[in-house]
RNA sequence: CAUCACUACAUCGA
């Protein structure tokens, strides 16, 4: 069975459903009985493309076959639920029942059962989850706090979110790269360009690796403040760390010049999307075809226009 | 390799 729960954990993993359930039923046919890790890895897979009700049947299945879910099992559906919204009742009516089956709630129930709060802005609702979680003697784990962080920051409760920050930080939880990303997300939202550009520093300064999502959500945000003296600069960062930047934050960067009447500039961002291999697509070519039109010269809307055909673009 | 958290995007036209 443990071969069998390798591949179906693959093929879950990889959103080949069809395959993984065929293995699945395969492997009953050869007589091999199912434990409870098999019918968790298929319920995590139909949960990750978004197939809860299909979850749910395995999870029906498991118990009419006898099989007993445990913890992990019960974390699976619950996570399932909370992604396909509104199943708010249903994600506590569960929390419910694996504890009067015997069952403890885990650290990751607790995140889970936090999470299902916070996707629906009930934050009240959450942090009493955190208190919960604390009395039974589970210390919040980064994955707590960042998923606390980043929904307080979605909501404009920055207060409360460089609290959590603080607090993690002096319970000896140390800040990860996803923790910083919130943070860093919220501050954009606020339109707080400085605390951002700070906190960017200080990731670099802890040794936190920034990935392309960090590089990602802090060009977005200078972009959006028209600091693009910074947003080269992160440019050069993503470069730095051996990463190519994204085409679509690239052509973001085009749009934000181009807000800011840089013709000059957006055209410069065309030619390192080009030289960074990515191509440009027609929204792009339709954004510089408007600011040139506005206040280009005519040479470089018709320049625009035949490289946008040559690039095998059909005008729309 | 059974389960949890973080990111973005328009333009023209009346």
């Amino acid at each position: 069975e443990h071969n069998y729960l390798t591949i179906i954990g693959i093929l879950s993993r990889d959103g080949k459903l069809a395959l993984a359930r065929e293995i699945f039923d395969g492997m009953k046919g050869a007589h091999v009985v199912p434990s409870v890790l098999s019918y968790t890895a298929l319920i995590c897979g139909y949960a990750k493309q978004g197939l809860v009700k299909k979850a749910l049947e395995v999870f029906n299945l498991m118990r009419s076959e006898g099989c007993n879910p445990n913890i992990v099992t019960y974390n699976t559906v619950i996570h399932a639920c909370t992604k396909s919204g509104g199943g708010l009742e249903k994600v506590v009516e569960l929390f419910e029942e694996l504890q009067s089956k015997g069952l403890k709630p885990d650290d990751i129930t607790y995140n889970c059962l936090i999470n299902a709060y916070t996707r629906e802005n009930i934050l009240e609702k959450a942090s009493l989850v955190l208190d919960a979680m604390k009395k039974d003697r589970y210390l919040p784990n980064v994955v707590t706090y960042t998923g606390l962080v980043n929904a307080y920051g979605k909501t404009g409760q920055l207060d409360k979110a460089e609290e959590l920050f603080e607090e993690m930080k002096r319970s000896g939880c140390a800040p990860n790269t996803w923790t910083y990303n919130a943070l860093l997300k919220a501050y954009g939202n606020e339109g707080l360009y400085e605390k951002a550009s700070d906190l960017y520093k200080e990731m670099e300064c802890v040794g936190c690796v920034s990935t392309l999502y960090t590089f990602n959500t802090v060009l977005d945000l200078y972009e959006r403040g028209e600091l693009f003296v910074e947003a080269e600069n992160v440019l050069l960062d993503i470069q730095k760390n051996g990463l190519s930047p994204d085409s679509g934050y690239l052509q973001y960067l085009i749009y934000s010049y181009s807000k800011a009447d840089h013709i000059g500039k957006s055209l410069e961002g065309l030619e390192q999307m080009t030289s960074h291999g990515c191509k440009p697509d027609l929204w792009t070519y339709n954004i510089l075809l408007d600011t040139t039109a506005n206040h280009g010269s005519t040479a470089e809307v018709t320049q625009l226009f035949n490289d946008l055909l040559e690039a095998g673009h059909r005008p729309n």
